[in-house]
DNA sequence: TTGTAAGCGTTATCAA
DNA sequence: TTGATAACGCTTACAA
C-alpha cells in the first residue's frame, strides 16, 4: 500500500466519520477479545481482588471481561456458562460452585479454554489456580502452638464436600493440631453457616467452652469472630488470639491490629489469565495443571506470647 | 407452528448440539444486549458496590456488562469508550474522569445511551446519579456542632475542579461552618494526596494545631485517618472524632465503631441501570436528568458528646 | 406453515 | 496494488 492511498484512507475515515464495528469482525474471524469469567460470590475479598488482577491482565491484551456472579447456585452458573459461550466469548475463567461437573467436563472435551480459580474440581481435570490451603491453615496452627496456645478452634461455613479449599483448609487445621500434639476437641470446630456464626460462638462463650484462639478461615469468617468479640466485650488477643486467612483492608488499622494469612491475588489472577491466553494461542496439545499458590504469614498484634 | 414442528426443532437442536450464536444475531439486530461501565477507580468501595448493583440489574433483564478501569486517566478512558463502542454495546454508565466533556458531549448528540454516575459534568446535559454532597458535608458538621466541637477538620484528596463531589463536600462543609457560627481555619482544611495525608496530619499534631474533629469525606480518606490515629495512639473520640462519607465493612465492628454517612449505592447503581435501559428502549425524546440521593447518617461511636 | 434469499459489516480469496 | 466477491451465522421479508 502506497503512502498515497494510506492518507487517502486515512483522510476518508475521518469526513465519513468511520466506526470499525467489532462485532462484524468477531463474525467473521470468530474470536471476539473478549472472555467471560463466572463468580460464585462477588462480595468476597478474594473475588474483587483476583477479578482486578484478571482485568488487569485482559486490558493489556486488549481484551474484555464480562463478569457474571452464580451465586453459588449452580443453575445460574450453568446459564451464565451457556450465555458467555452464545457470545462466542474466546475463554472462561470459572471460581466455580463446584456442581456442574458435567459442564466443566464438556468444555474441557471440546477444548474450550478454561480455568478454576479459588475452587476446582478433582474430577474435572483442567488449569487451576488456587492456594495452598494445606499449608495455609498448617502455619495457623503452627504459629498458635509456638506461642503456647492449646486451645485452638475453627471457624468455617458448613463443609461441603464440593468445596474444596473450606475441607482442605479444616483438614489441613486437623492435621496440624495432631502433628503437633494439640487436642482436637469437636467443640472447636465451628462449622456452620454465615448468619449462625454470631450465635454459636456466643453459646460456647457463655457456656465457658470458648477456645484460646481462633481460626477464621475467610474474610466473611473474620467479621462474625470480630462482631461476636466486640458484642461480648472479649479482649483480643488476651482472652482469644485471632488468625484469619484472606486480606482485609483494616489489618493494620484495626486495634489490635490482625495476624492474617494473605492469598497473593495479584498473582493468581495473573496466572489464571496467563493460563487462559495461553489455551487460547493453541487450542491443542495443552496440559492442564493445578497452581498452589503459597500463602503468606503476616505477624501482626491479634496474638500474643502465652507466657502462663 | 404445530406442536409436532417445535418438536422436531427441540430434537434437531439436540441432535446437532446446534449452539445459537448471539454475535450473528447482534450483527443483524444491532443490539448486543450488553452495556459498558466504565469506572475511573476500581478500588473504591463505592465503585465496587455500585457496579455490583448495576451488575444484579443488568443480568435480571438478560443483558451483560463489560467494565473497563479507567484510573482517572483521560486517555484511557476515551480508549474504552471508543473499545466499548465498536464492540456495539447498547449504552454506557460512566464514573467519569471528568475530562472528556467533548466525547460526553459526542455521545450525547448521537443520542447514544449514557449515564453519568458519582460524579457528573456539568456542561454536559446528561443522565446523572450521584449524591446530594452538600447535604452529607452539613449532616456530619451538624452533629458536631450539635455535640460542641468547634474545630472541626476536613481531609480530602487535593481540590480539583472537575471533580465535582469532592468540590460539593468541601463547598458543603464550609458553607454548613459558616451557618453554623463555626470557624473556617485553613489550617484545617488538609486537602493533599492520599499517600501524604499521613505526613500532613502528623505535622498538625506535632504542632499541637489539629481539630478536635475530622470529616473524612470518602473510605480512601478514612483509612488514612485511621492509620494516622493508631500510629500515634490519639484516642478517639476523646481526642480526635471523625465521621467520614461511604461504607466501610468494618465500621460496626471497629473500636470505637465509626459513625459514618452512607450512601444509599445499591439504589445508585440500581437508578444508574434503570435510566439507562430506559434510553435504549426508546432514544429520542430523552430528557435527562440529575437525580440526588440523600445520604444516610449511620450514629455509631466515633464522635462523643461533649461536656466541656 | 414452510422455504428461499437478501443483508448486517467485516475479512479473506482470487483476479485483474 | 487494487477491486470484486464470497462467507461468517443469524434475522427478516417475501414467496411458495
Amino acid at each position: 500500500m502506497s503512502e498515497e492511498t494510506r492518507k487517502r484512507i486515512a483522510m476518508a475515515i475521518k469526513e465519513l466519520g468511520y466506526q470499525p464495528n467489532i462485532i462484524a469482525r468477531s463474525l467473521k474471524q470468530k474470536t471476539t477479545m473478549t472472555i467471560g469469567v463466572v463468580v460464585f460470590n462477588i462480595m468476597h475479598m478474594l473475588t474483587t481482588q483476583v477479578l482486578h488482577a484478571i482485568e488487569e491482565e485482559c486490558q493489556e491484551r486488549g481484551f474484555h471481561v464480562i463478569v457474571s456472579n452464580s451465586d453459588d447456585d449452580p443453575e445460574k452458573e450453568k446459564k451464565y456458562i451457556e450465555m458467555l459461550r452464545a457470545k462466542q466469548v474466546d475463554g472462561l475463567i470459572i471460581f466455580p460452585t463446584g456442581k456442574n461437573a458435567d459442564i466443566y467436563q464438556k468444555l474441557l472435551e471440546e477444548r474450550f479454554p478454561l480455568v478454576f480459580v479459588d475452587r476446582m474440581v478433582p474430577e474435572v481435570k483442567a488449569d487451576a489456580v488456587l492456594l495452598d490451603n494445606q499449608k495455609a491453615a498448617e502455619l495457623a496452627v503452627e504459629y498458635f502452638a509456638e506461642r503456647g496456645y492449646e486451645h485452638i478452634g475453627i471457624v468455617t461455613p458448613p463443609l461441603v464436600s464440593h468445596i474444596v479449599p473450606r475441607m482442605e483448609r479444616i483438614e489441613g487445621f486437623r492435621q496440624a493440631l495432631v502433628k503437633k500434639g494439640l487436642p482436637v476437641v469437636d467443640d472447636y470446630f465451628i462449622t456452620t453457616e454465615i448468619p449462625r456464626i454470631q450465635k454459636e460462638l456466643t453459646r460456647l462463650y457463655e457456656s465457658g467452652r470458648l477456645p484460646e484462639a481462633l481460626f477464621a478461615i475467610n474474610d466473611l469468617t473474620l467479621m462474625e469472630v470480630l462482631y461476636f468479640i466486640k458484642g461480648n466485650h472479649i479482649n483480643t488477643p488476651d482472652e482469644l488470639a485471632i488468625i484469619s486467612i484472606d486480606d482485609v483492608p483494616f489489618a493494620h488499622v484495626y486495634t489490635p491490629t490482625l495476624t492474617t494469612i494473605s492469598q497473593p491475588t495479584f498473582a493468581m489472577g495473573k496466572k489464571a489469565a496467563e493460563r487462559l491466553f495461553l489455551q487460547i494461542a493453541k487450542k491443542s496439545e495443552h496440559q492442564p495443571q493445578v497452581f498452589r499458590f503459597s500463602p503468606t504469614f503476616i505477624e501482626r498484634g491479634s496474638v500474643k506470647e502465652k507466657t502462663s
